[in-house]
RNA sequence: GCUCAAGUGGCGGAAUUGGUAGACGCGCCGGAUUCAAAAUCCGGUUCUUUCGAGAGUGUGGGUUCGAUUCCCACCUUGAGUACCA
């Protein structure tokens, strides 16, 4: 019997779809473990080899969970709102939902197909209206809450509300926006609804106002800081501008120390931490008070300047100040001298792009104010300066400058002359700031001197507070998160707005649904596409969307305009692993909780590590949010996490020879437009150089030469008339072009299906290539023996480059093409033994071949009866040397795989599998008692063959029902060791010893050897080292 | 600049508490089978070599009887981040 994968494959996915196979239920007496893949974006390409990396490692080890005795959810879905799908709407006028649903077929195809125990029946798909419902839902109590730093969690707004009229606002310890006026309890009671709501919306954990945002004019959208990469969008690298506008925004900062500390509680890489750390940015340090001192030109308004310090132990080293050029004091505190400078030097920042001012972080520019503050402890004048190295956007937009201690300061302090006291014991500063906290001793400093800077800075922060200018404070870089898109394909918010105040739509008339458009543009007035829709405002009365232009036809009717903006990509994915768990009660609940309780939070989670900022900081806000709000048990999102590393593709090369003519006046360099292609192998690439240099080509060269020669000589005719045409005052005879130009060689991408394992090109295959069109037909390629090939007479072999796969590099592999020809089994271990799953690492079809016949070997070994037939050997294995060596070889397969399985290094266990079959082929194992158990083994690496032989064994179920053989150390036991004998640590030869031989015996016996006696040439060694099991070691 | 990760044959990689470096696979070389090819099977394959042996895990030091593994300095590559006060 042959091993038909196809056919196997096919049973098998069929038999699960139809059993339910991997079903997982919300109750059961076996412990729970919930393994989750980051779910895909349905886009129009489909799945590469490399994307099904991760969801093949989370497979082997939610079936090996299985095996194990666990209830597993493993589930997937699709995070189907996005900006592709909508990008492809504009450009062909379809519907998202359309493109997005054809995609989603694709994907479901291309991952069934690989065999994935994935339970389908919990599938989620963001863009459904029964999803975001419940993403809505969330929204809503977002905005029904804000956050109490005293109790360290969110809590309704009806209790600050209440805090409110009975107390004002003047002692609440809550997170809020930065400019809030204090009223007491009978203002508050007396202010309108509007002024109320007004003031709420600055303290509400999702709230509306103005805010600078990162506009990207070429998407028309608003992106988040992590959707930026290097000034430009993540997504089609477009130009991004500040601009301010009206958004919705979330309140994630109120929840940087505990997202900080959350970090601790979680398994995940140090590398993932680490980042989120840096993105919260948290510096501990003191806010000072710095107060300026008037003018006589100054009205009598009197100025304080708060900025923001993590080294408040430096305060004597203050010599001036800068604050940004955006600072609201800026015109406020110049003096009319300077006016003109200041009012030029803002301007020209302004203009600046925030690009432009992060690359030239260099030039050191800046303006004095004219004016000064008062040193909080000298009393003395320091001067105000402004300068753009000060970003508005951090602390408070205004540093007090040290300059003996901060480099930037120093910089700017020597461009401006300023002066630069000196504040350490000891350093000298002449050359650069003494930026280190370390080993250092404060000096000039009146009460701070000799102190360090642990001390120094607490006894600075106990003086301030004396003083009442300042305390101690803690600072983060962590931005509340812009939450509003100008898009079509996103959660439409349940917003509509009576007088400009935001008001929520309940829970009961959720989803409000998408409304159609006729474009997916915004309109003419700048609006997002929903402002195309006809019908899209909210009737109060029947609480349902109606036609936008009853507005303002039924003033007064209770008829309001819609939220017009949409939800960003991470809305719907910052809580989807919550829905998995709920499978009966969709319509009534996000998750019930019984299936919340039951599931708790996901125990292991794979994806790439390009989330890191992203989805993997919002889920854990969000999580903790509904955790303070009592609607989820747990308080993180993901326990274990694995960021799986990029298969790359092996790029194949050619080498096209390309003419390059000596450099005339004309500056005439290349022409290749009208000419048949010449193609060399790389082996010959020094043949450019040494024309070049007029050095001798050797034998092979030569060749290659002559029949490149000798086809231009055919193209006399067209490369005359070319090179005429642009060397008008030069004879165009071929002799001349022969003696004036210089080939260079040209590497050009090629499809990698047309290579084989051994790199020679298909060029037949090429040339037929239809999406070349003509580009190959007459190209003439030189094989390595430097023969134009024609036939079989010599072969070309391409160039080889690992790069990321991408479509314009002819390097994607597609796993349906894999599937075809190798089947899935052959995939998935291919995909784990490639290398450890964190890694970057290329993909190289050739290799398959490698675990495809480690496949065929199993097949074979329970197919040893005649014609190979299946045969297997049922009676009791016995105590024969035979089966020993059966035993011995199965058990320390199980030992490895588990340790493999449990460690993520699954690689290891795909090579341990081929020692395996390796060994019991040579032992000629046919016995039930040693195969069986295997299977379970290769079971969650390979399950479709696993099933099948699984079958013919015998079992009426399914594998996955299995339990995972346990592992025997009575049969690794050893009588006798191969000692490694090695002389000054280098292991020359091996004896095999009895294991219970003494350490003195084994000497006597290695010292005695005659090859010992051959190593040590007569000298004498001045010392053995015998360590019983392992090695001896002689020196001398 | 800072932070993190990684450097081992022609290639992917293995060596889990310091103890036989290169497992397993690809590729390559040789052989068997075949009219031939594919497929399959068997053997070899780190480098140098005077065939005795010697060197060798990015570089240079150190600890140790013994270092891919631990320590110090440096180099290279990749990722993230960047005037964060």
């Amino acid at each position: 019997m042959r091993y038909d994968f196809n056919q196997i494959e096919k049973k098998w996915q069929d038999y699960w779809a139809k059993n339910k196979t991997f079903k997982a239920v919300n109750n059961s007496d076996k412990p729970k473990y919930y393994v989750l893949d980051m779910f895909p974006y349905p886009s129009g390409a489909g799945l590469h080899v490399g994307h099904p990396l991760g969801y093949i490692a989370s497979d082997i080890y939610a079936r090996y969970k299985r095996h194990k005795g666990f209830n597993v959810l493993h589930p997937q879905g699709y995070d189907s709102f996005g900006l592709p799908a909508e990008q492809y709407a504009i450009q062909t006028g379809q519907h998202p939902a359309v493109t997005t649903e054809e995609n989603i077929k694709t994907y479901r195809r291309q991952l069934d197909q690989i065999g994935f125990s994935f339970d389908w029946s919990r599938e989620v798909r963001t863009s459904n209206p029964e999803y975001y419902k419940w993403t809505q839902w969330i929204f809503i109590q977002l905005f029904e809450s804000y956050y109490c730093y005293t109790d360290d969690k969110a809590k309704p707004i009806e209790d600050l509300v209440a805090v409110f009229s009975t107390e004002g606002n003047a002692n609440v310890n809550v997170a809020c926006d930065d400019d809030i006026d204090v009223f007491k309890a009978d203002q508050w009671n007396a202010f309108s609804s509007e002024i109320q709501q007004k003031i709420l919306l600055k303290y509400r954990l999702t709230y509306l106002a103005e805010t600078e945002v990162n506009w990207c004019p070429a998407l028309g959208t608003v992106l988040a800081n992590d959707e930026i990469v290097n000034g430009v969008s993540e997504r089609g690298g477009h130009p991004v501008v500040r601009k301010k506008m009206t958004q919705w925004s979330m309140r994630i900062s109120a929840y940087a120390e505990r997202l900080l500390q959350g970090l601790d509680t979680i398994d995940w890489t140090d590398a993932l931490k680490e980042s989120q750390r840096n993105w919260i940015g948290k510096s501990v340090g003191a806010s000072v008070t710095f107060n300026v001192i008037p003018t006589e030109q100054s009205d009598e308004e009197s100025h304080t300047i708060s900025v923001f310090t993590t080294r408040p132990d430096t305060i004597y080293g203050v010599s001036f100040m800068t604050l940004a050029p955006e600072h609201e004091y800026v015109s406020q505190i110049t003096t009319p001298e300077q006016k003109e400078a200041v009012d030029a030097y803002v301007d020209a920042t302004a203009k600046r792009s925030e690009r432009d001012r992060m690359a030239d972080v260099k030039t050191i520019s800046g303006v004095f104010t004219g004016a000064y503050a008062e040193h909080p402890f000298t009393k003395e004048p320091i001067p105000i300066w402004i300068g753009d190295y000060v970003l508005a956007s951090y602390g408070t937009g205004a540093v007090m400058a040290v300059p003996c201690g901060d480099q930037r300061d120093y910089d700017f302090a020597k461009h401006f002359n300023i002066d630069i006291p000196n504040i350490f014991e000891g350093v000298d500063i002449s050359d650069e700031a003494y930026g280190s906290k370390d080993n250092v001793k404060i000096a000039n400093s009146d009460f701070l001197n000799g102190m360090n800077y642990k001390k120094a800075s607490k006894r600075a922060i106990y003086e301030l507070e004396q003083l009442g200018q300042g305390e101690g404070k803690i600072n983060y870089r962590l931005r509340d998160a812009v939450f509003s898109r100008q898009r079509y394909w996103g959660e439409p918010f349940p917003v509509y707005y009576v007088n400009g105040m935001p008001q929520m739509i309940d829970l009961e008339h959720l989803p409000l649904q998408l409304p159609e458009v006729e474009k997916y543009l915004p309109t003419e007035e700048g609006e997002p596409p929903l402002g195309r829709a006809d019908v899209w405002a909210w009737d109060t009365n029947k609480n349902e969307v109606v036609s936008s232009s009853a507005v303002e036809t039924s003033k007064g009717n209770g008829i309001y305009p819609l939220e017009l903006n949409t939800m960003p990509g991470w809305a719907g994915s910052s809580w989807y692993f919550f829905r998995y768990m709920e499978d009966a009660m969709r319509d009534e609940t996000f998750a019930s909780e019984d299936a919340l309780k039951y599931w708790e939070n996901v125990d292991l989670y794979i994806g790439g590590s390009e989330h890191a900022t992203g989805h993997l900081l919002y889920s854990r806000f969000w999580v903790k949010f509904m955790h303070d709000r009592g609607f989820v048990g747990v308080d993180e999102p993901f326990k274990k996490l694995i960021n799986q590393g990029m298969i790359l593709g092996t790029s194949a090369f050619v080498y096209r020879l390309n003419f390059q003519f000596g450099s005339d006046k004309k500056g005439l360099k290349y022409n290749w437009e009208s000419v048949p292609s010449v193609y060399i192998p790389l082996k010959f690439q020094n043949l450019c150089v040494k024309l070049n240099d007029k050095k001798n080509l050797n034998g092979d060269e030569q060749i290659v030469y002559d029949n490149y020669i000798e086809k231009l000589k055919g193209l006399n005719k067209q490369l005359t008339d070319i090179y005429h045409e642009k060397n008008k005052d030069c004879d165009p005879s071929i002799k001349v072009i022969l003696n004036t130009h210089i080939p260079v060689i040209f590497p050009i991408h090629v499809k990698v299906d047309y290579v084989n394992s051994s790199d020679e090109l298909n060029i037949s295959g090429l040339k037929l290539d239809k999406e070349f069109g003509e580009d190959y037909i007459d190209a003439i390629f030189i094989g390595e023996n430097g023969q134009i090939i024609n036939g079989n007479n010599d072969i070309y072999k391409v160039g080889r480059e690992v790069e990321k796969m991408s479509k314009s590099k002819y390097n994607v592999v597609n796993p349906d093409n894999i599937v075809a020809d190798y089947g899935a089994d052959s995939l998935r271990l291919y995909e784990m033994f490639l290398g450890p799953l964190e890694q970057y690492k290329p993909w190289n079809t050739a290799g398959i071949t490698g675990v495809h016949s480690f496949l065929k070997k199993l097949w074979k070994l329970y197919h040893q009866g005649e014609n190979g037939s299946f045969y297997i050997d049922s009676s009791p294995l016995g105590k024969s040397d035979g089966a020993k060596d059966n035993l011995k070889t199965l058990h320390k397969t199980i030992k490895k795989v588990e340790e493999d399985i449990e460690n993520f290094s699954f690689n290891t266990s795909v090579s341990t599998f081929m020692i395996a079959v390796n060994e019991l082929t040579a032992q000629k194992c046919t016995s039930k008692e040693i195969l069986q158990p295997l299977l379970v083994l290769i079971s969650p690496y390979a399950p479709h063959i696993a099933e099948e032989l699984w079958e013919q064994l015998g079992n009426a179920d399914s594998i996955s029902t299995a339990t995972f053989p346990k592992f025997d150390e009575s049969h690794l036991v050893e009588s006798s060791k191969n000692y490694p004998i090695s002389f000054n640590g280098k292991m020359r030869f091996t004896l095999e010893l009895p294991l219970d031989m003494s350490k003195e015996e084994i000497e006597k016996t290695v010292l005695s050897n005659e090859k010992t006696i051959t190593q040590l040439q007569g000298r004498a060694p001045k010392k053995v080292i015998v360590v019983p099991g392992k090695i001896v070691n002689i020196v001398g």
